[in-house]
DNA sequence: AATTCGGGGGC
DNA sequence: GCCCCAGAATT
C-alpha cells in the first residue's frame, strides 16, 4: 500500500522534540568514531538499559580502539559476559585490529563502515550519519515502527518490500545535514514515546500527522506475523572439582552458541547416562557421577527455546588435559562465563 | 528466505 | 507468559 508522501514538517517536529527530550546517553556526549562504534555494537537487539553497564565497564578496560586491538580476546569476552550475541565481541577486536592497522583511522563513509566484520547495512548506516554526517537512513526497530505507524503501512513489517517501502517514505523527509540527529530522534521517539504496546500518543510530537492513531488502532502497527512458541529443552552439566573447591570449565568453540566463553561440561538431553559421553569429551577426562541427587537446576529463556539445565556433582578419574580446559573459582572466574553457568557456579556450596 | 545467535526489561 | 530490543552472519 503506497499512501501519501510524508510531510517535511513531521522531520522538523521530530528534530525539534529530540532536542527538548532525547535521551542525554554517553556516546552522545562527544562524536568520537569509538564511542558510537561500541555503543552501536552493544545496541543491537539489546536495550540501552542493558547495555548502559556493560558500555561504562567496557570503556574503562578498552579506553581506545588500541588498546581493544591489543587485548586478549579473553579479556575482551570476559567484559562482554552477559551482554550476548557473543559473535559481537570477537567481530567487534577483529574489526579493530583491521582500524588500528589503518594507523586507527576509522572508516570514511559508508561503504567502509560496512565492510567491517559485525557491521551490517542498519549499523553502517547508523555510523555513517552520526559520525560522518551522511545523509542515510538508518532503519532500526524504532524507525520501522514508527514509520509503520505513521505511514499506516500495514504491510509484514519482516518483509522486504515493507521495509523498502517505509525506509523510502522516511528518506523522503530525511533533513539534509542533519540525518544522525534525525536517525537518533526517531530511535528515541520510539524508545519512548511511540511504544510497541502502550503508545504514549498523547504526547506525541508528530500526532497530528499519524495515519495509525488517525485509524483509531496505532497498535495494530506495525503487521507482524505471528511466532511459534518457545520449546523447553533439557541439559546436563558436569559440575567437576578440585581440592581448591575450583571449577572445570571448557572453552566454546569460535563458533556458534557462546562462542569463546568458558563453560561448565554440558550436553542435551535429561538422563546423565546418556549425556556422559558428551560431557566427558567437554571435560577432556573420564567422569563419574557423584551422587544421584542435582546440585542446581536452573532455567534460562533464549530466543528460540528455554533451557533447562540441571547440574551434577562429578569425580574425575584423572587430571584433565588440554588447553581447552581449565580450573576457576566458581565465585570469581575471571574468564567470560554465559549467565545460566554463572548462575549454576553462584549457587554451589563453598 | 530461514535460522542461528543471549539476555533482560517491561507489561 | 509474551513481546521486543540502535541486527548480523550463515545457509
Amino acid at each position: 500500500m503506497p499512501g501519501e508522501s510524508l510531510r517535511p514538517e513531521v522531520a522538523e517536529a521530530v528534530l525539534h522534540w529530540y532536542a527538548a527530550a532525547g535521551r542525554p546517553l554517553p556516546w552522545r556526549t562527544s562524536l568520537d568514531p569509538y564511542s558510537v562504534w561500541l555503543s552501536e555494537i552493544m545496541l543491537q537487539q539489546t536495550s540501552v538499559k542493558a547495555v548502559l553497564p556493560y558500555y561504562r565497564r567496557f570503556r574503562a578496560a578498552f579506553p581506545d580502539v588500541s588498546a581493544l586491538a591489543a587485548a586478549p580476546l579473553d579479556d575482551v569476552l570476559r567484559e562482554w559476559a552477559g551482554l550476548g550475541y557473543y559473535a559481537r565481541a570477537r567481530n567487534l577486536q577483529a574489526a579493530a585490529q583491521r582500524i588500528a592497522a589503518n594507523g586507527g583511522r576509522f572508516p570514511a563513509d559508508r561503504a567502509a563502515w560496512r565492510a567491517l566484520p559485525g557491521i551490517g547495512e542498519y549499523t553502517a548506516a547508523a555510523l555513517a550519519s552520526i559520525v560522518n554526517g551522511e545523509d542515510v537512513i538508518a532503519l532500526d526497530g524504532n524507525l520501522m515502527r514508527v514509520g509503520a505507524r505513521i505511514t499506516a503501512d500495514d504491510g509484514d513489517i519482516e518483509a522486504p518490500s515493507t521495509r523498502n517501502r517505509i525506509a523510502g517514505a522516511l528518506r523522503a523527509i530525511l533533513p539534509h545535514g542533519h540525518a544522525g540527529d534525525f536517525n537518533q530522534a526517531m530511535m528515541d521517539l520510539g524508545a519512548t514515546v511511540c511504544l510497541p504496546r502502550a503508545p504514549r500518543c498523547d504526547v506525541c510530537p508528530i500526532r497530528d500527522f499519524c495515519r495509525a492513531l488517525a485509524t483509531g488502532a496505532p497498535v495494530a502497527f506495525p503487521v507482524r506475523s505471528a511466532k511459534p512458541a518457545r520449546a523447553r529443552r533439557d541439559f546436563v552439566v558436569a559440575v567437576v572439582r578440585n581440592d581448591a573447591g575450583r571449577v572445570l570449565v571448557a572453552r566454546q568453540p569460535d563458533r556458534g552458541i557462546w562462542g569463546g566463553l568458558w563453560v561448565l561440561p554440558f550436553a542435551e538431553g535429561r538422563r546423565w547416562a546418556a549425556a556422559l559421553p558428551a560431557l566427558e569429551e567437554m571435560a577432556a577426562t573420564p567422569l563419574d557421577r557423584g551422587s544421584a541427587r542435582s546440585l542446581a537446576r536452573v532455567e534460562h529463556g533464549f530466543t528460540h527455546f528455554i533451557g533447562r539445565y540441571t547440574a551434577y556433582a562429578a569425580m574425575s578419574a584423572r587430571a584433565p588435559r588440554g588447553h581447552r580446559v581449565r580450573w576457576v573459582d566458581p565465585r570469581v572466574p575471571g574468564v567470560g562465563v554465559p549467565v545460566p553457568h554463572a548462575r549454576i557456579m553462584r549457587a554451589l556450596p563453598r
